[in-house]
DNA sequence: AACATTTCTTCACAAATGTGAAGTTAGAAT
DNA sequence: ATTCTAACTTCACATTTGTGAAGAAATGTT
């Protein structure tokens, strides 16, 4: 069975970009004719679990909205161990955002955890589209700027909160990352080690 | 003695923005016109050691550039305690970067721990400059970037090094910080308690 | 079903960090 | 100089987290 998977049942598609728009209308309005622009821009693909999309050393190609799924970020250490630095679950946009704005070599590997249902879109067409007027361009800054936001919040809990107390903010935010992401990764987001991670559950019960 | 005091002696001010044009040219050339401009935006003012100049509870009014000395940005937490996110010396913007994008009423405070020089716009006037098609705005994105990266690396730190490794890390790269800033902030922003911090640095004596 | 692989848990011990009180030092204020 | 306050250190003890090995459980493969 293919990794990469196409989607072209028109059905699936509109399903695919009503959970899209849905998501998006919360941050900006985007208007009927930018909305037929971007079915063309987006490609629909369905990934399987385990696949790496993105590789560290390479230019990181595509801007990903994962519809339905869960993907990780995650890059090797100097000791050449994996550290995991995002998780997430749909619908939402999945992407380093750094080296993608770079446009750098990235360090970083981006990989479907579950099967994934994937709104994908070239760096070259993000650009295309924000020159010809789009309201992209808009949509991009609150994008990063809800990234920043989110960095920032990570940062205090990191700092001030304990390993448990971390655990138990993601499993009441994020529960579908509990039953759906390997707790190996999970501790490495926590900042924790895997044997901590599994007391700290234990403790819970 | 004032707590502020606009600095007009033109030798001075000749020389803060100096040292600004010289620290911006790094991420971005600035045009001879846009540089006369930004003399006219900036005020030139001196901080006294310990002062705030922008309270949680209000819109923060202005972009700071750190000439010289040492800042802070903390919040209270729900315990009433204080909690220092960020600290750097100058040459360098220093703001509450979302909550002055979003004009959104601040939870945080920026203090100034020694005595600043600082350069400062305002709100409006970051606006005003962006309008007239400055290169504000792409200088304006360049620092989010900047921060956005820091921010990353610091996750990364706060989830893989010890204690003592954040503070060496420190230690190396901004020197300054430790010989002019409470340590009661430094642990705060290192995410370690006072005390441990100052077992810590007595181990690597 | 049988096997292999990955994931998760458990354990005992080591190391790191938190806590609060007490004491010391250093600076600021008068 | 004296006093006052804030900053820093020190200590003993509690708590949290790390570590690596071993085994149990779950999952995937043939």
């Amino acid at each position: 069975m293919d990794k990469y998977r196409i989607i072209n049942d028109s059905d699936e598609v509109a399903r695919l970009f009503e959970i899209f728009f849905n998501y998006v209308r919360v941050l900006i309005e985007i208007p009927k004719s930018d909305q037929e622009y971007c079915r063309q821009l987006f490609q629909a693909v369905f990934i399987k679990k385990d696949t790496i999309i993105e590789t560290e050393g390479s230019l990181h190609k595509y801007h990903n909205f994962i519809v339905s799924g869960h993907m990780r970020n995650f890059h090797h250490n100097t000791e050449g161990k994996e550290i995991t630095t995002d998780i997430n679950d749909g619908p939402r946009f999945f992407t380093s955002y750094y080296h993608f704005i770079h446009q750098t070599v990235s360090n970083e590997n981006l990989q479907c955890v579950t099967d994934c249902e994937l709104l994908c879109i070239s760096r070259e067409d993000v650009e295309k589209a924000a020159n010809i007027g789009l309201t992209t361009k808009e949509y991009t800054e609150r994008v990063l700027q809800y990234y920043l936001e989110q960095s920032k919040q990570r940062i205090i809990d990191l700092t001030t909160l304990t390993g448990k107390e971390r655990y138990l903010k993601l499993m009441n935010k994020h529960p579908s990352i509990l039953q759906n992401v390997p707790l190996t990764h999970i501790a490495s987001y926590l900042g924790l080690n895997a044997g901590s991670l599994s007391r700290i559950r234990q403790e819970l019960l």
